[in-house]
DNA sequence: ATACTCTCTATTGTCGACAGATCGGCTTGA
DNA sequence: TCAAGCCGATCTGTCGACAATAGAGAGTAT
């Protein structure tokens, strides 16, 4: 863990900031697995550091509902229930519907421009090699911030891209989730890319907020009926 | 401060939790006021704690969005801008609007008797003496609160109840907001619970929606036109 | 007079150590 | 044989102390 959290080498003046991020992508990535206890003196002696930083990023962990802490017993890495996926999956269609109708409203001409490109080029991606599904994940991620982004509002910004969306990573690398709707999920940002090129803000949030919704039926109908994930 | 964030009498076991409750009521409360900032060793002398307590519920209260901290420099109680307050608005918009939608699909019928039982309530003290916007205040807040716990998404009731509002709760007590539109506020009150009564959630959601963004509406046009803000 | 530098102080970041609590295993009794 | 209680080990919560950094202030040179 020390040396794949090292990918991105920014220099963070204080360890406990720094082992915030490295203890959240190991929890993300299932590094950590869900439901397990992490040991302070464990953890800290493997870090390298004392306990009083870790203590730190575990509260903030706790605050981004990543780790669950009890008084006296410890904080455990929370366990994915598919009820808190959905969950997840219906706050998101209402903050991004709204992300969606701001940026129609505030995003600069080129940054839809640049939205536009990212498009085209998901678009090659799926006509040449369909089953490589990963990149569109890829790519469907970068899509989605780039529209967050867009929103100009801070505080929105902060509520999906640091707590939302790391919980869902959580979730997609724990059932290695490809997406078998790709094509649909392009032409859906398309139509969403094409509302906010038009500045309608009313559209862009009713097309985004279908485009979720159609994403989180996707995964009920798979949870529902896949045995293999229960 | 001490004194008075003991009003809820929960025996807290771990100091950093029974502080976190206690600088975020003081702060959300005006007590410590926005922009100042909070020295570690004065603060743990005050509280008769050590410093390693306080630093863990600040770490949470950095989390909640209602102290900016820099690395090597302290922490300070956040300012409060009018673009912040009109960002929480639109959140609570389109995450209040989602919980409308929820709780029509799943609140329980004894659960919404009381919700209109409220509304009566609140109807008679408003016929009674309509200059009291201040229970008008909470009463507002209550019943969005128990909306809001209709929906029985947990995600999206710690973001509210533990996040957002407390932020909002900060801007209503720097600016004595007193609500001018109680009446109004109890029409479209009445507008959702009707619609949330029929199991209406597409309406339920469009309701609150309206009912939020006319408050939102309402403190923009104070915001521009009321010079003693700003 | 102003700007620059150096020093000193107070605060933050970090660490090791102690007290209280929880959990597992062991003993003892019926 | 099984259940209840006791005891030790480990961990969490808390504290005081040390190192490093930022800021203020005095002093000096131009």
């Amino acid at each position: 863990m020390t040396a794949t959290a090292e990918t991105h080498p920014e220099v963070t003046s204080t360890i406990a900031d720094r082992v915030f991020g490295q203890l959240r992508q190991a929890i993300v990535e299932g590094e950590i697995p869900p439901g397990s206890k992490i040991s302070e003196p464990e953890m800290a002696s493997r870090l390298g550091i004392s306990r009083g930083p870790l203590r730190e990023a575990m509260r903030r962990l706790e605050s981004t509902n990543l780790v669950e802490r009890r008084p006296n017993l410890g904080a455990r890495v929370i366990t994915l229930s598919n009820e808190q996926l959905i969950e997840i999956y219906l706050i998101r269609e209402a903050l991004e519907g709204m992300a969606a109708r701001l940026a129609a409203e505030r995003m600069s001409d080129p940054g839809i421009a640049d939205l536009k490109a990212l498009l085209e080029q998901h678009r090659l991606e799926i006509a040449r090699d369909s089953w490589r599904a990963y990149y569109q994940k890829e790519g469907d991620l970068d899509f989605h911030y780039r529209i967050i982004q867009g929103s100009g509002n801070q505080r929105l910004i902060g509520l999906l891209c640091n707590d939302l969306y790391h919980s869902a990573r959580m979730y997609r690398c724990k059932f290695g989730m490809v997406s078998d709707r790709a094509a649909d999920a392009l032409r859906e940002h398309e139509l969403i890319v094409d509302a906010i090129a038009e500045r309608d803000g009313e559209l862009a949030e009713s097309m985004m907020r279908r485009h979720i919704r159609a994403s989180r039926r996707n995964v009920e109908r798979r949870l529902t009926t896949d045995t293999t994930i229960q």
